[in-house]
DNA sequence: CTTGGGACCTGGCTGC
DNA sequence: TGCAGCCAGGTCCCAA
């Protein structure tokens, strides 16, 4: 699933292919994938206008225009886009050819992405809370926004609203390196344990960055390559497997309707 | 206001 | 072997 870490590689990956290009054809074969658009005005805006950037707000990837828009990507649990595929995927989506002849299908296999045109970002991204990898995300901002709230710490990672970008199977992976269990409300942890987390946030993502992603399920990069930082996991997906620090199984316990992983002597 | 839970979506897996 | 039901989870929406 494209979590931060997922989608800045996407990011770093796409870009020597598409910035500075320009949208030479555009095809939509799902309408649902589009937000509030008509297919045929949303092929029609799109092409022929260029690539200034490409950009990453939490999970979702944001393309700049030369007609001040953005083309805004949300690849949500199951979406990829991939550089030149060899074949046409069952769950392509939309393709795009650029002008320099380079082909991007988007492909997505439970259909929940979303792809927004619009002309100002703010209502597709502005809810989001603060980036956690950006200089000012420190201890003190994590510490005054938890205390806000009464909800599990492990509730609270995966709001986009608190922090932008984690998602469930890394919000797992930054308590365990926290040994803190999920189910710790937020308005009990003492500072040491807010900066505990907000070093464990940072090493956690800086460090799947540097895999290029983990590809547990569907996830693979622009050029097809699997992402490596799921080998790292030592709770995520890891139910009855002995925990690698101290050997005793890993619990699953289901929280907001998703799997939850942790290791009950670590994480007490 | 906050928090919790269901819906959306599809395919792989488990257990009877 | 067939099939029901669970599981994966990001975000939106509604109810308490």
């Amino acid at each position: 699933m494209p979590e931060l870490p997922e989608v800045e590689t996407i990011k770093n990956e796409l870009s020597p292919w598409v910035v500075g290009q320009h949208f030479n054809q555009v095809n939509v074969l799902d309408g649902r994938l589009i937000y509030q658009l008509p297919v045929p005005e949303f092929c029609r805006r799109l092409t022929g206008q260029a690539i200034e950037s490409i950009s990453r707000r939490g999970k979702y990837l944001i393309f700049q225009l030369s007609v001040a828009q953005y083309l805004v990507v949300h690849l949500r649990m199951s979406g990829a886009l991939l550089l030149n595929p060899d074949k046409i995927d069952p769950y392509a989506r939309a393709s795009f050819t650029f002008s320099n002849g380079t082909h991007l299908v988007l492909n997505d296999q439970r259909r929940l992405g979303i792809v927004w045109l619009v002309e100002n970002i703010e209502p597709v991204v502005g809810k989001l809370g603060p980036e956690p990898l950006e200089d000012n995300f420190t201890a003190a901002v994590l510490s005054q926004r938890l205390s806000k709230h009464h909800i599990p710490i492990k509730v609270a990672l995966i709001d986009q609203s608190l922090i932008a970008g984690i998602g469930n199977m890394y919000a797992d992976e930054i308590l365990f390196a926290a040994r803190m269990h999920p189910l710790r409300t937020t308005d009990s942890l003492s500072p040491e344990e807010i900066q505990h987390i907000h070093n464990s946030i940072r090493r956690i993502l800086r460090s799947a960055i540097a895999r290029k992603g983990a590809s547990t399920d569907t996830y693979v990069r622009p050029g097809g390559q699997l992402g490596t930082a799921h080998f790292d996991f030592k709770v995520a997906h890891r139910k009855g497997k002995p925990c690698p620090v101290c050997g005793v199984s890993v619990e699953r316990i289901s929280l907001q309707n998703r799997g939850t992983y942790f290791c009950p002597n670590c994480q007490p």
